[in-house]
DNA sequence: CACTCTACCTGTGCGC
DNA sequence: TGCGCACAGGTAGAGT
């Protein structure tokens, strides 16, 4: 389950040295099915992004803005490939001779014999291509993982909503997803149903320092690891999907309750209500 | 306007 | 063994 830390892994993995995409030229690309390009149609799509190259990478909550520049001198306007992993999105190099997954959907065939896989079981992903990022991030909050205290505080005052359903809007802050709504919220000790209009200067000020140091931490183990369930890197949940468990605080029960038709996991005793 | 709810998907795991 | 079902969740868009 893809969230912030996680695209931001991807991120890095499409930039690292090694194998980088930047500077790679598009030579063919493969669309498998209707779903995954949204905003045209699958020949539209293929025909943009056919011999443009990659010139940069960013992120912004959990959407991937790939810069291209296009292959034609005479149309070199930059546009942006957006991808959002959506639920069970996967996004990777390859070598070219690897053959496509099951549930590849998108696959460009890339210069010096590499290729760029989108894999999505759930075909909830999508990709697009836009003029400018703006376009998408207009509707977005600022990025989670560099979000200021205040403007995190201004934000949270013009709210009046729980805790829980509030970090999971990605127009109040951009990139936290249900795993990390927990984990932030257990590591600032307060209530996932605490009204956002309740809390007192230094909670504000928790819950902003939990927002940045869970997603840092997340990021620098490349992701969540959820036993048995999810892997991705090896940040090690305290509460996502450990009902009953021991709290490893306090060694209390973990809670589940429903929130906003989320799973909502937390310690009753160190996540006390107000 | 501000917020809440539902549809979209399919692999997994459970009970029978 | 196999069937049916509930469940998981990010976002757009509909509903309140």
């Amino acid at each position: 389950m893809p969230e912030l830390p996680e695209v931001e892994s991807v991120v890095r993995s499409l930039c690292s040295s090694s194998s980088s995409l930047i500077g790679r030229r598009v030579e063919q690309g493969f669309i498998y099915g209707s779903r995954v390009v949204s905003g045209c149609s699958a020949e539209e799509f293929l025909q943009q992004v056919q011999h443009a190259c990659f010139t940069s990478i960013e992120r912004h909550g959990k959407y991937l803005f790939f810069e291209m520049q296009p292959g034609c001198a005479t149309t070199a306007v930059p546009f942006f490939l957006v991808i959002h992993l959506r639920m069970t999105g996967r996004l990777y190099l390859v070598p070219v001779a690897e053959r496509s997954a099951k549930y590849t959907r998108l696959s460009l065939i890339l210069s010096e014999q590499l290729a760029l896989r989108f894999d999505d079981p759930r075909t909830f992903g999508r990709a697009w291509l836009v003029e400018h990022p703006s376009i998408v991030t207009s509707t977005l909050g600022p990025d989670a993982l560099t979000v200021t205290v205040q403007e995190f505080t201004t934000r949270l005052a013009g709210s009046k909503r729980q805790l829980k359903p509030l970090l999971l809007d990605q127009s109040f802050v951009a990139g936290i997803g249900n795993i990390y709504a927990d984990e932030i919220l257990f590591r600032s000790r307060l209530h996932p149903l605490t009204n956002s209009r309740n809390l007192a200067p230094n909670e504000v000020h928790r819950l902003h320092q939990a927002v940045r140091t869970v997603l840092e931490e997340a990021v620098e183990a490349h992701g969540a690891n959820i036993d048995g369930v999810f892997k991705a890197g090896n940040f090690i949940v305290s509460v996502y999907g450990r009902s009953g468990k021991k709290c490893r605080i306090c060694e209390s029960p973990i809670l589940r309750i429903t929130v906003g038709q989320r799973g909502t996991h937390f310690c009753p005793e160190c996540q006390r209500r107000k």
